[in-house]
DNA sequence: TTTTAATACCTAATTTGCTTAGGCATGATG
DNA sequence: CATCATGCCTAAGCAAATTAGGTATTAAAA
């Protein structure tokens, strides 16, 4: 069948667990990560994350310091509070997520 | 932010896992045990769930008999040959995906 | 008794979130 | 000197759900 990516849903939760790490990073910088934590499985491409960023910055859970490293420009984020309130929150909902999907696809369930 | 549904991409994975341990289920039965199982957690909404089983019958991964019983008609469906590979593959995916997610919001990444 | 809830199927417009596929610019590597 | 890595970005398209309906029968509740 298809073979869509199943971390649609997620993404914004794992940008924001590695912000509440790291303090600050940059797009890029996340891209990299991301791969490198999950040693190559997971794809965070651009496409996807640039967007994700300015969607939290618009709702004010990143804020924004820009700099200039040799004629490159970066764009650093890091959480504002409720970033961390908002992060939290979504990890909380992810463990259930985890938790309910181990539920679904583990056991066997008997016909009423 | 958002309030939207963690279980995109992971419903087919779900149905075809039921009828794997189920032999035969109809759409109603289907609706009503997931939300058995997460105790109330997740809900597999009738407009999700019957583009689905069509999609899944329009690719010769489940089988479908008509049955009626007190003038209610109910469609059975169950796995094909095909249909029991898929859920494997799919299982398999998903363990990955669970554990990939464990991975990358668990621990504390450190800064490279 | 009439309306609501439960059973049982269904579709279609819309929204969302990602993929795909580009674009721009600099600096290092082959 | 061309390609890769760094670093930012956008927009068209797609797939999978949500939302919001529809039909019909039977049982329970008002």
């Amino acid at each position: 069948m298809t073979k869509k990516s199943l971390y649609q849903g997620h993404l914004t939760t794992i940008v924001l667990k590695l912000l509440a790490d790291n303090d600050e990073m940059y797009g890029y910088q996340i891209t990299r990560m991301v791969k490198e934590l999950s040693s190559g499985e997971v794809q965070l491409t651009e496409g996807a994350l640039y967007p994700i960023l300015h969607k939290l910055e618009a709702n004010g859970l990143v804020e924004v310091r820009h700099e200039k490293t040799n004629n490159r420009t970066r764009k650093y984020y890091k959480l504002t509070q409720s970033g961390h309130h908002e992060t939290t929150h979504l990890l909380k909902e992810m463990q259930d997520f985890l938790k309910q999907m181990e539920v679904l696809i583990s056991p066997i369930p008997k016909l009423k």
